[in-house]
DNA sequence: GTCTATACCGCGATAGAC
DNA sequence: GTCTATCGCGGTATAGAC
């Protein structure tokens, strides 16, 4: 995409992107996705309307666009999870690595959580892996999802999710937030309580 | 049915505001209250977008207007429990409590957690009695809110509304998933389970 | 007191000039 | 690649019919 002459061509076209999506996420972070106009982005990069609309079809795209890394992780935690033997390992795996993938984009996880443009997104983002959509649950619920496994996985789930993305947890450094997550999440999920990374 | 001029006027406003509200709940539910536009509302009842304006001067209103209901009950149990002696007896009371309305009101709780419409209009709704606000995790927390607290409750509160308000429940009858929920929510808070009422 | 007609402005989105 | 111009729809607002 780089080559040659294209340095001016790189940064216009691959570097307005990334830029733009920052500023979204950014501007999303600050007012919501419903809160955040065209215009604002368009401001915030000193351009127009139009030229957000050359890089993106559609607002929907940006908020998809947005939210795509973090499902990545998320798809990557949910495969290597699946690959461990014992059950055990399956839900100590996914658990660390999901409540890692929540502190780590605390932002974007409370975006995640409260607002329906990016619930629509991600839906869509998935439609092509579905196996892990329900893959998450499937892992945690066992064979047997029977009533209270099936509640249980929901609960945890959601509850560590919007419980990392809330603004009453902005103060807590990374380290001591994933553990206090951690806790709670073994607790819930009737895993033995171990070592404080 | 009629419309004469004496039963239009004591069976419009009282009546016509009641009609709105629970045709816009169906239809936020439906649709989620960014998708639904007082087009939408008015076209359902048959009238023009000006007189659903009549009855409320802002699209906000609506929404408080339709989750109000729930927050006063959220409120007087949170009072109730409060009320209780022991600090036992005050997470029973309003876990069961926090449960009960959440499985009763599954349609509304599953907007709220998804909608920052709803959300917005929530926070608004409470502007007076924060007290109930904090006082929900005041009374999960007790005295010492420490971090290990702090993340049990909002991971419980979120994750008990959420899991019942999610589709995937929407096959359970109240009982099952009220109980369900119950057990998740005890062992979460370190309460003894017991009695299936 | 209840509703209709109508207008306003900002939004997401499209078409076409440079 | 970015712009101007324009469209239709959304929430909001007012004047006035009954």
């Amino acid at each position: 995409m780089t080559t040659g002459t294209a340095e001016a061509g790189a940064r216009g076209a691959a570097d307005t992107r990334t830029r733009l999506l920052d500023t979204a996420l950014r501007l999303f972070t600050e007012h919501g996705v419903e809160g955040t106009s065209l215009q604002m982005i368009a401001d915030a990069l000193g351009v127009t309307k139009a030229a957000v609309y050359y890089h993106f079809k559609a607002k929907d795209e940006i908020t998809e666009a947005v939210t795509e890394p973090a499902l990545r992780e998320l798809d990557a935690i949910v495969t290597e999870a699946s690959k461990q033997r014992r059950r055990g390992a399956q839900i100590d795996h996914l658990l660390a690595g999901f409540i890692d993938l929540v502190v780590r984009h605390r932002a974007l996880v409370a975006l995640f959580s409260s607002d329906p443009g990016v619930a629509r997104a991600v839906e869509k983002s998935i439609h092509g892996s579905e196996d892990f959509k329900q893959g998450l649950l499937g892992l945690l619920c066992g064979d047997n999802p029977d009533t209270a496994a099936m509640v249980t996985a929901h609960v945890a789930l959601a509850g560590l999710a919007m419980a990392g993305g809330s603004p009453a947890m902005a103060a807590l450094d990374d380290e001591t937030l994933r553990e206090a997550l951690l806790e709670v999440g073994r607790r819930l999920l009737g895993r033995p309580r171990h070592r404080t990374a």
